[in-house]
DNA sequence: CAGCATTGTTGTCGACGCCTACATTGGCGG
DNA sequence: CCGCCAATGTAGGCGTCGACAACAATGCTG
């Protein structure tokens, strides 16, 4: 046989991530089969097994790489320099951005089975990912433009309501449009308040 | 053979159903199997098939049924009569509780992949659960207790908050301790503001 | 260049979802 | 009261999947 393709695939674990994410794009995380995986790649059923002991430490990877290009666009959303209100929105942007984006992705890096070892990486995702409202609140409230009290507290006010909106975004409960287009409107009641001043 | 138990079983969906949401809460939705539903309920392991055209239709009517556990909570949390801030607090202490005693069911119901038919039935429910919310803020703008708009803006934004604490709560990226002590503050600034007054 | 760890292959096992053909049951009309 | 039919449960089978084990090809390292 003059197959060309070589005995080694050369970057296998890579090949079945790309693939995976793009599987996972087009028909939900659900239909992704590590045989079909390695049957797109055109390697045999047990291959991907070299790479991910589980299916689960494939979803596993998924997730953590998905952290790293939200935190990347968090990152490059972040406005040290802007006033409170328009950086928050910046950063809110940027969020709900990539929820429209990444639905199922979306879905799967809040999913609640991952393995527990995996979950430590998880958890340090997360707190990247807070890390920008972090510093955004421990810095107005230096400055006095936001409420005294736990920044903690106070930034998990603020990143809740956007992560509520993106995952009603991602479960397609709330179109992207409308929610892109009253962002500006929803950071400032976050700011203000619902009630009158 | 003497087996006492009848050819038919009676109520086989209910039965199903009540088994399936057992096992949810248990092992979580990826464990859920038709054929080990069958087994436990000690039903052959195409008899659920009659019920359930698909293991989606279990899925669907397991998410309807939460929607409407949901609904009644909500409404069993509403007190008309309350001032908008401890009526507010009192339904978002119900959704909390909601999802934090139903982690993985929350996780179903607000899942990218249900039937489209069944999609219509969704939305209904869901409109549902935001009408406790509607009319709270639909009441408030009427008294002026709470700033013009757009009253569906303004219960988006009341309920995306609290819908982004109960899906951290259920994916494990909140404690339900620390999200139901801070829940009194949380209230607070939404209805305040993050900014000082 | 020899040996060994890495990576891919083949084959197998049990479980699952779904389908079809068949059995049992209960209810309804003659 | 009885026979028929729809509803419901059963038995078996098909194709796919994830996981595992035994084996083969490769390439790195001493």
């Amino acid at each position: 046989m003059s197959q060309s393709r070589p005995y080694h695939h050369g970057d296998l674990r890579a090949a079945l991530l790309a693939s995976a994410e793009r599987t996972l794009r087009e028909k939900g995380s659900a239909a992704l089969s590590l045989r079909e995986l390695a049957r797109d790649i055109g390697v045999s059923h047990a291959a991907p097994g070299r790479h991910f002991k589980d299916k689960q430490a494939l979803l596993d990877a998924l997730a953590l790489s998905g952290y790293d290009r939200l935190n990347r666009a968090l990152a490059a959303a972040d406005l040290p320099d802007a006033p409170l209100e328009p950086r928050l929105t910046s950063l809110a942007r940027a969020y709900l951005t990539f929820a429209i984006e990444n639905p199922e992705l979306l879905e799967l890096m809040f999913a609640r089975k991952h393995d527990p070892d995996i979950d430590a990486q998880l958890a340090e995702a997360v707190d990247l990912s807070m890390g920008s409202f972090v510093r955004l609140t421990a810095e107005a409230q230096r400055r006095g433009e936001i409420v005294e009290g736990d920044p903690e507290h106070l930034t998990l006010a603020a990143a809740a309501g956007i992560h509520g909106l993106a995952t009603l975004i991602a479960a397609c409960a709330l179109s992207a449009d409308e929610a892109l287009s009253g962002l500006d409107g929803y950071v400032h009641l976050l700011l203000h308040g619902l009630k009158p001043r």
